[in-house]
DNA sequence: TATTTAGAATAATGTACATTATTCAAAAAA
DNA sequence: TTTTTTGAATAATGTACATTATTCTAAATA
């Protein structure tokens, strides 16, 4: 028979979930599901950022020298509809810190101004060379006494895609 | 009255959804949502890799030279679990393309063999230095003339935290 | 005949709900 | 009294379903 009556504060407790909070159920496409999945499990790529100065106990980081923490994808990339990468060629730019077969962050919507680091099509071929602006004009200049600085006007047929932001070097 | 009668080929057709192609509900911690519908909405991340080769029409480059679709976090990241971020401080590693003020991408689960570049603690000092293993024993090498090698011993109070897998380089 | 209209058909989408998991405590048993 | 049992309470979770959006065509109309 009842063994019934109020049981205040029973109930199975909050955040016992796997993610310790409330969720939604959101819609998401079949073929990204498995991506999702991955993302969530890992909290979103964010990863810790140490400072070099850390002192802590050994062998694991401690989590008290944590700068912050960091999401590759959203620190580097500001405007994903507007970014691309190319891979770099060549070694005018290595005093940029630009070497070749280094994956270059390029935003397209960054004004290329004078001092920035740009990759332009120069006759169709792509070159990564640094803005100039001087009394004499406009140049792109590459950071190699080796390489000659290019002039551009109206006649050249050069166009800039757009403005370097980052540099990815595999070592 | 009714116009009733089959009506074979009718309704919505297939693929016409926001993401062009069937959907399923999954459950969404609900602090990550707004980061899940970001990532979905700029297909997880996934931007067009150019070859510096491309000699494509002006002025966007075109979708035939794109080399392949890269996401960041995927391309470099191979153990999330296990990486970890590190600021460079100091100029000994110029020579491998590492500048201060640099992010390292460190992987704690590869083995540190000779000639890779780790991270490593030396008196609860964070340093990055080539592991250099020669007849006369285990060393941590700098890049630059002007630092000494540091040999490894049983004595010595170094720890290896991780291998360095990539370098990324603000312009 | 040509045009319009009112369902019929079917995919997309968000959410309510049934189910499952877990903890609590009153009542029963020892 | 102490221990065990059993249903109450409540969060987590996946999915069925109601709703909405869209397109198609037979019948009605011009």
């Amino acid at each position: 028979m009842g063994r019934g009556g109020i049981r205040r504060g029973a109930g199975r407790p909050k955040g016992q979930g796997k993610y310790n909070e409330p969720t939604k159920p959101i819609r998401i496409p079949e073929s990204m599901i498995s991506d999702v999945m991955k993302y969530l499990s890992i909290k979103g790529y964010k990863l810790p950022l140490y400072a070099s100065t850390v002192q802590a106990g050994f062998p694991s980081p401690a989590d008290d020298y944590i700068e912050q923490q960091l999401d590759l994808n959203q620190h580097l990339i500001k405007h994903p509809t507007a970014t691309f990468f190319v891979r770099a060629a060549g070694n005018s730019m290595v005093g940029a810190g630009i070497h070749s077969g280094d994956i270059l962050i390029v935003d397209r919507s960054l004004n290329p101004k004078s001092g920035k680091i740009v990759i332009a099509a120069i006759d169709g071929q792509l070159t990564v060379k640094r803005l100039s602006k001087t009394s004499k004009g406009l140049y792109l200049k590459a950071e190699n006494d080796q390489y000659q600085a290019i002039k551009i006007n109206d006649a050249s047929d050069v166009v800039i895609w757009g403005v370097v932001t980052s540099v990815i070097h595999k070592v």
